[in-house]
Parts: C-alpha cells; structure tokens; sequence
DNA sequence: AATACCGCCAACCGCTGCTGT
DNA sequence: GACAGCAGCGGTTGGCGGTAT
C-alpha cells in the first residue's frame, strides 16, 4: 500500500513508469495495476505469467508480474524489520550456502530472496570484505555445490514426498487443535499451565503418534523434551526457524489462557 | 541551510535450468 | 536429442529519505 503510493508518487514526479518497444510497461508499480495482479492470481493462481497481461489487461511482462507478486504483493509475506532471530539465521545459512538467496529465503517463512539479499547486502557485506580472488574461490565452491545438488536431489525429492504427506497431517492436525480450542472456550474455565496443558493435548491423540511427537517438539523445546528427528540437514534447517517463531509466539502468550493458547495455534493457520 | 553520504528497497537485467513438444 | 518457452535466481541499478558534515 505504502510502496503502491510511493511508486505512484515516483512516477508522478520522475515521468518513469516507460513504456517499452514492444508496449511493456517498466518501472513502479501504481495501485491499479497491483489490484489488477491480485485479482488475476485470485482467479487463475500463481504461474502462467506470460498469460498476465493478456488475461488480467495488465501492460506487464510475466516476469515483472511475477517479481512483483512473489517480492511485494503475496499474502503471507512478513512485513516489518528483519528480527535479531532472523538475522542469526540469515547469517548461519549464508555461511552454509553463500549468496544462495532462494535456498535461505525458504527458511525464513514471509521473506523473500531480494529482501534477504537486500538486507545482506547493507548489513553485512561491508564487514566480511573478503580477498580479491573470492570471486574465483566462490566459482569454485559453486561448482561443487552443483555436483553435490545434483548428488542428492534424488533423495532430496524422496524427502519433499515425505514432508509433503507429513504437511498434511500436521494440517489436519492443527484443524483439530482449533476444534479443541473451541471446546475449551465453550467450557470457558481456566487454562493450566502450557505445559501441562500440552501433555493433555497430545495425550487426546493416542493414535496419532506422529502429531504427538510434532506436537511436543514445538510446545517443549525449552523443557529438553526431543523433538522429532529428521535425517535431512535442510528440513531440520527449515524447522529450526519455524520453531523460533512458535517460541516468540509462545513467550508473546505466555499468560496461560485460552488466548494465548490461540496464539500458539494461529501460526499454523 | 546546503549538500554529501549512506542505507534501504523496488525493480530490472541477464543467465540458467526445467519442461513440454 | 534438439529446440523453444517459461519460471526462477542472483546481480545490479537507481531513487528516496534520513543523517552527518
């Protein structure tokens, strides 16, 4: 919304907003064309954007649509400042994967790659200066880290089917826990202790050892209580910040009510 | 008060890899 | 297997706004 205007402003002021030889319009966005963008992935979802212009009447290349969508306009980005938590991990993960943006975007759910490689960039960049040969030195790394992709894509796809078919669960899951809140509101008497609470909790689902154990991890990581293991360093990766975020939420809740209680669920949601 | 500098961010560009024919 | 089209990725650019001088 804010940047909506400020491109507006921009064009306004600069006379930017070209259009191109083949009748592409480039430059900020305005509002208008942002509410044209949304309403055509409402209708047709996400992908097929060389077919924007023609079915939403935008005046834009696919690849601006989509830069668009994905950087700004998508529903589940995090608005507001990198936090310290973010920040940590964007440091571990760049040590571990270099300038791979996309691969470190995807553990910081509601980031995206530009605004990470933006962030790296003003923040950190200065400070690890390295050698005149890092160039080289990171061809070098690149080149074994297609090897090594390569090597473990088989198994990674294997491992995608599994957290796919886990995701599921987890979803179905999170639907029962909203019924369970549903019911505590019903009762309305006070909620005990959150970890008593998810002992309760996960002692409703005898059946579901996999919930259970999922569960636990999230609710008692403070309490030494093992999490689920995973094989796969990227899913441990990739869980390791949605944990932070459930332990903020948790912190943020900590009044042992039902409220809070909805908190903790809400991320899922 | 003027201006130089810097951080931030949106957007573009070129390249690569994937997929369908 | 060759080719074309497309999506995605990383690098780069350029303007705005805040701060320092």
């Amino acid at each position: 919304m804010e940047s909506s205007c400020r491109a507006a402003v921009m064009e306004g002021n600069m006379g930017w907003g070209v259009i191109e030889e083949e009748g592409w319009r480039k430059g900020p966005w305005t509002a208008e064309e942002d509410r044209l963008l949304i309403q055509y992935v409402r209708l047709h979802g996400e992908g097929r954007w060389n077919s924007v212009a023609r079915l939403a009447g935008l005046k834009r290349n696919g690849k601006s649509c989509r830069l668009r969508w994905v950087n700004y306009l998508r529903p589940d980005l995090k608005k507001g400042q990198i936090t310290p938590q973010e920040e940590t991990i964007i440091q571990e993960l760049h040590a571990r994967w270099g300038n791979r943006w996309s691969t470190i975007a995807r553990s910081l759910p509601g980031r995206t790659d530009n605004e990470i490689k933006n962030y790296w960039r003003t923040h950190f960049k200065k400070k690890t200066k390295a050698p005149s040969d890092a160039a080289e030195k990171a061809k070098i790394r690149s080149s074994k880290r297609q090897q090594f992709q390569r090597q473990q894509q088989q198994l990674k796809q294997m491992q995608i089917q599994q957290q796919h078919q886990q995701q599921q669960q987890q979803f179905q899951f999170n639907l029962d826990m909203k019924g369970i809140i549903n019911m505590l509101e019903e009762n309305d008497h006070r909620v005990p202790s959150i970890s008593q609470e998810t002992q309760e909790m996960a002692s409703m689902y005898p059946n579901t050892s996999e919930q259970q154990s999922y569960f636990y991890s999230m609710f008692n990581a403070n309490d030494n209580v093992s999490a689920p293991e995973s094989s796969n360093e990227e899913i441990l990766w990739d869980g390791l910040w949605n944990l932070d975020d459930i332990l903020c939420n948790f912190n943020a809740a900590s009044a042992t009510t039902k409220a809070g209680l909805h908190n903790l669920v809400a991320p899922f949601c």
